[in-house]
DNA sequence: GTTTAATTCAAACATTTGTTTAATATTTGC
DNA sequence: GCAAATATTAAACAAATGTTTGAATTAAAC
């Protein structure tokens, strides 16, 4: 019962977190929406912030294998490993938006340090990773002489502009209000076939 | 004296608001930095959320002219419009970081609705804008045939993603913490490179 | 089955929050 | 220079905040 019940406070937190922020949501709040009691979340994790520390730590350790598998993948050419980012990255932020809109959050604010030196050490080994591949491309002399930070800027950017705000995709896709990018199918396709092409074209030599 | 003070508040509640968020900035903090009495901002603004409102009107004023003044320039070839936008949106970031990150932590949140609504009506007015040039550059044969919408959200995307975080300008500049990109020559160059290269392998037929 | 440890709870704690008040000072219009 | 409007202030307001307490309940160990 224990871990369970820590884990769904996390779960329940990384939900009010994502819509309210971190200081826009309180103890209270969150005890309500879990159904324990307040003194409970003080009891796990010691503080708001232990709270905080506890879900980047929950989420932070399965995302890396699926990359470094990407990358080592012999069987793959290096655009092919290039495309497998780019799905791996949509599907990420697609079945994990809550989490990554309040990571995104706390990207933006200055404050917490500790906390944004977590998150920088796991984006800064996926970008080696990426890194890597597109340096092996131009070596090799399949792809063009890019900039390979800002193109992975781009492909991440790309992705967080569009996913991470409910208003931005309503714009892009017209929709209204209630409609769930979330799951439909279709606006999936249409980005990773946008990231493709622009990639593509960025960074093959002969099309 | 009076307008002089509001605008005053109103800066340093942005430069506030970027660095802590607006539930993470408290009145008190705010009109201890600004040099002015508590009760102040309720007088001028009426509440907390009245001076956001200030805000965004504040700076949502002169922001679409230089767009619509690129979108008609008869001079320039699509191409160089693009160009020209590229630039625009580097400069308007560069020169206005603070207010933009605030405004795009606001994008994030699901509160405030209002406010909402008003930061995307200003974004759906550049959107048309932007499409218009692409669409005509596709019909004139000039432009692949591209997804107008997420080109542009990779454009602004890209441009976010590197400018509105200094955690993220480190890791892409491996510099250190005092580093100050926004005013570095050499960063804003190295990003309209990238994305001026991304941008036209993406769109021109020919190169 | 008793003892020990872990969990749960309602209540209280001290701060901090945004906002208002009512008195005082300053500026403005004439 | 006086009256009306505007600006500024310190103090107080009620509500909300994160956290702690100490007793009650449940689970685990032997």
């Amino acid at each position: 019962m224990a871990i369970d019940k820590k884990e769904h406070i996390i779960n329940v937190a990384i939900d009010l977190f994502a819509e309210k922020g971190f200081e826009g949501t309180s103890i209270r709040d969150l005890a309500a929406k879990a159904e324990v009691n307040i003194a409970m979340i003080n009891y796990y994790f010691g503080s708001k912030e232990g709270l905080f520390e506890a879900i980047v730590e929950y989420n932070s350790s399965y995302l890396r294998e699926h990359l470094e598998e990407i990358s080592k993948d012999d069987k793959k050419t290096d655009i092919e490993k290039i495309d497998a980012v780019i799905e791996h990255f949509v599907h990420r932020l697609l079945t994990n938006h809550k989490y990554h809109r309040f990571i995104h959050q706390e990207l933006l604010l200055l404050q917490r340090e500790k906390l944004h030196s977590t998150i920088i050490k796991v984006f800064s080994k996926n970008k080696i990773l990426i890194k890597g591949i597109i340096e092996t491309g131009i070596k090799k002399k399949v792809f063009r002489k890019v900039d390979p930070e800002l193109t992975i800027v781009t492909i991440s950017g790309t992705i967080n502009q569009v996913l991470l705000s409910k208003s931005m995709c309503s714009i892009i896709m017209d929709k209204g209000e209630d409609y769930d990018v979330y799951t439909d199918e279709i606006f999936r396709k249409r980005i990773i076939k946008h990231l493709k092409q622009l990639i593509h074209a960025h960074l093959l030599i002969e099309q």
